[in-house]
RNA sequence: GCGGAUGUGGCGGAAUUGGCAGACGCGCCAGACUUAGGAUCUGGUGUCCCCGACGUGCAGGUUCAAGUCCUGUUAUCCGCACCA
């Protein structure tokens, strides 16, 4: 009998020599294929690592390990996305230095990767917190500064209360402060901003490049939300003034009542001493304000608004007088924040005009427009010469022809992505490297000046009105203007997290260099990703910011391919056993220490990988994860069953073929749930036969290895005296994995009746044959007609009889 | 409201894309064995009126054949949300 298998001690040896023996090591300059995995890096968190990171970790884990054993150079990396609001709060709670904190849950996070042991390439180990790195960060913020792509303003922001930072759109879904859920405000700030929108066409055309899970591109899609309509221009009557709208129906025109505008919309300032009831504007537009995003969005039934006295619009196909009114459900942060109202064809604009009590034309028929809007489609009425049109792409070319005949209007396109609020007022992250002159304006730190490093400070709180605590530094606030030498004072706010992760990829490629953020021979070779898998939460803001940057880096010629990832997959959640999401406070979690120290890395590894679906959420269950433990265990018990043997047994060839192709195959389609079942499965009939010869049981450890590296160079090393890690990955024939024999299904009228041995090549008129000696299928046929006979090869026979 | 996904045993989940539903694992039942270990090994385990019938959320349809395709419906989950 085999000494029980020492995990704890084997887990230990085994991580040591790989480390000392550079086995995960990218190698630079090699002339084999290349691969470069990557997963999402994490957040060092004080709490430590989640049995969620473990998943998240194990799937391009499993493929990195295959594709080193298939002879390619592989870059599987890893690193810290280390600014952020929570080691900040600590910081301030605790008095600690979030530099300490930082590098503290760093060394954390390090040892507990290593322990499960994972094949990363810690050489290449990234802190986006660290100078070295953050320089580049900067230095890619100068560049697109030079380039146009960073302007500031001045607008209405989503402002968190409790944290006292200013947050992007995709920071404040819903309403609520995505770090600490308290209700988001909006407040008069002046604001960085990164022009993402005009990158917005190419983010979505690059989606074509690249092998996103559709689920994946579709979420990009919409976030992008790109619409083509029109831009009209309707003319304010007695005035030298137009009023532009957006709509994505202009062949409505003919329909068109009303006019509404943002609540803040510039016209009003404009005439305000022109509008007779200017003081009811203002009082609504005082209303609006004190709502919340959230309040605003919750009262979507009952539409609210006041109409504008002393500014009349002209419909400009009717030539009709048409009224203007505000309300806030037109919003200022889309199209022009003016909109030409269709009551007959719009849902929101019907349940105004009932409540207002004006007319509602319908210029599509069908449906009622006494009882509701129709959105649908359908023939043009009471719309001139679109009259009898039915095709909506149709209606909407003639009606922009007449727009451009009249000079009115013109095809527009929109997007729902806003441009990307870039600063806060933090203290834990990336110093923006501009300055402020009174004579030269904004300048760009000088890049020989990179980076402009984060000064010590005793106190992290932000100010009572929301400025950056580096504010408060006269040594680093005060400084000369880089452009005319006279006194200047810095930029106080600091980049979002966001901002470290959007190029880290490129990082890993070349990560120590000082001239560049990566040599171009680097970036040439390992560029793009081959394979990104992460959550399905960062699919709409860390992907498409930090696809943003990239393709801004191959613009100016920094990066050789557009588009950074090749491929990207998204993990399901691990929840708790009670099927809920894991959570502190409903404290269902599960820590990946624990299960390392009880029963070891290798029963994790295979257990959050055959716990189900890896695309899929599945519940925790410890009872499931001993099925895990007891296979390894039989695997390990193999020892006391193995033979001689240079090639696989006649008896084997079949299984063992079918395996590989099984486990090599569902490996590259994250099929690991059915990779480990058809091990256990092969297993179970090893079990059966009593032996395994050295030849089979080499290949199965060797596929094995990317789910149980420790327990399989261990039992490679003991068995055969080497080194699992220097072997390559077992191989399959397509032709032997068939065997002479199989068994079909026999069915009369579609139910199956008998079962067949038949031999595999058996043609259609030689399979009947023998299923109609069959005594089973001879009953349930005799004295029936045999209307008709279909064999589908190796799978079933079918008699239809009457 | 819009968009997406998912509904299969007591549980997690399989099913070569139209071809034997329930692989594999958990749990449960029975037996063997023992260095009593979260032991191990062997066999069984969808349901029921058990020589037969019924079974993939529900109701229809197409087909020799439907978990898979079509029509309708319902439930749950996740995004987005007055986007003009």
């Amino acid at each position: 009998m085999a000494e029980r298998y020492d995990f704890a001690a084997s887990e230990q040896k085994w991580q040591k020599y790989w480390e000392e023996h550079d086995c995960f090591k990218a190698e630079t300059g090699s002339k084999k294929p290349k691969f470069y995995g990557l997963v999402e890096f994490p957040y060092p968190s004080g709490h430590g690592m989640h049995v969620g990171h473990i998943k998240a970790y194990s799937g391009l884990e499993v493929v990195s390990r295959k594709r080193r054993l298939q002879g390619y150079n592989v870059l599987f990396p890893i690193g810290f996305d280390a600014y952020g609001l929570p080691t900040e709060n600590t910081a301030i709670k605790d008095g600690v230095h979030p530099r300490i904190i930082t590098d503290n849950n760093i060394k954390k996070f390090t040892n507990q990767l290593k322990k499960v042991g994972f094949s990363f390439d810690w050489s290449r180990v990234i802190d986006t917190t660290d100078e070295n790195y953050y320089k580049w960060t900067q230095w890619i913020f100068l560049k697109m500064f030079e380039k146009g792509l960073v302007f500031r303003d001045t607008t209405l922001v989503n402002y968190c209360p409790s944290c006292k930072v200013v947050l992007s759109n995709e920071d404040s879904q819903g309403g609520k402060c995505d770090i600490c859920h308290s209700d988001v405000v909006q407040k008069k700030k002046e604001v960085w901003y990164l022009r993402i929108t005009e990158y917005a066409d190419k983010l979505l055309q690059g989606l074509d490049e690249v092998d996103y899970l559709p689920n994946i591109r579709l979420q990009q899609e919409n976030w992008i939300g790109k619409s083509t309509g029109a831009f009209v221009n309707f003319r304010i009557k007695g005035k030298d003034e137009t009023l532009r709208i957006y709509t994505t129906r202009p062949d409505t025109l003919y329909g068109v009542t009303f006019m509404v505008i943002a609540p803040e919309h510039p016209i009003i300032e404009k005439y305000r001493d022109e509008i007779s009831n200017i003081a009811d504007l203002d009082a609504y537009k005082a209303e609006c304000a004190k709502k919340s995003e959230f309040e605003r969005t919750q009262l979507v039934k009952d539409k609210t608004g006041v109409k504008i006295e002393g500014l009349t619009a002209i419909n400009p196909i009717t030539e009709k007088e048409i009224p203007v009114y505000i309300s806030d459900y037109v919003m200022m942060g889309y199209g022009t924040g003016a909109i030409m109202a269709v009551p007959a064809h719009d849902t929101r604009d019907y349940d105004f005009a009932k409540k207002f009590g004006i007319d509602i034309i319908p210029v599509i028929k069908g449906g009622d427009v006494e009882k509701e809007a129709y959105t649908g489609e359908g023939e043009m009425i009471n719309s001139g010469v679109l009259n009898g049109l039915t095709n909506k792409k149709d209606t909407i070319a003639k009606m922009l022809e007449i727009l451009a005949e009249k000079g009115v209007g013109e095809k527009g396109v929109q997007y729902k992505m806003k441009d990307w609020a870039f600063n806060r007022q933090r203290y834990w992250g990336e110093p923006i490297p501009i300055v402020h002159c009174p004579k030269c304006g904004d300048v760009a730190v000088p890049y020989d000046e990179l980076p402009l490093k984060l000064p010590p400070v005793e106190n992290f709180a932000p100010g009572t009105d929301g400025e950056s605590p580096l504010a408060k530094i006269d040594s680093f606030v005060n400084c000369k203007c880089p452009k005319c030498g006279g006194d200047a004072k810095r930029e106080t706010d600091t980049m979002p997290q966001w901002a470290g992760s959007s190029w880290y990829f490129l990082r890993y490629c070349d990560p120590n260099n000082d001239n560049a953020f990566a040599s171009k021979e680097a970036l040439e070779y390992w560029m793009p990703v081959d394979w990104y898998n992460g959550g399905m939460e960062h699919v709409t803001r860390h992907m498409i910011y930090s696809r943003f940057w990239h393709r801004f880096l191959y613009d100016i010629g920094e990066v050789p391919c557009d588009e950074p990832y090749a491929k990207r997959t998204a993990q399901g959640l691990i929840l708790g056993e009670d099927g809920e999401k894991m959570s502190k406070s409903r404290g269902n979690t599960v820590d990946p220490n624990d299960v390392i120290d009880k029963l070891g890395a290798d029963v994790l590894r295979t257990y959050v990988l055959f716990m189900g679906d890896y695309e899929q959420a599945a519940p925790w269950s410890e009872k499931s994860m001993m099925g895990c433990k007891r296979f390894l265990d039989r695997i390990w018990n193999l020892q006391d069953m193995v033979v001689d043997g240079d090639e696989y047994r006649p008896e084997m060839v079949s299984i063992m073929h079918k395996t590989i192709k099984k486990v090599s195959e569902d490996i590259e389609k994250m099929k690991f749930n059915t990779a480990v079942a058809a091990m256990m499965s092969f297993v179970n009939k090893i079990y059966e036969i009593g032996s395994i010869n050295k030849a089979e049981l080499k290949s199965f450890l060797i596929i094995l290895n990317p789910f149980a590296p420790h327990m399989t160079e261990e039992m490679y090393q003991k068995l055969f005296g080497e080194i699992l890690s220097e072997q390559k990955w077992a191989e399959y024939d397509d032709a032997l994995c068939v065997d002479d024999e199989i068994e079909i299904a026999v069915q009369i009228n579609g139910k199956v009746k008998a079962k067949l041995m038949i031999p595999t090549n058996a043609e259609q008129d030689e399979v009947l044959a023998l299923a109609k000696e069959n005594a089973d299928v001879k009953a349930a046929i005799d004295g029936k007609n045999i209307v008709k006979e279909i064999y589908v090869k190796g799978r079933l026979v079918n008699i239809v009889a009457k």
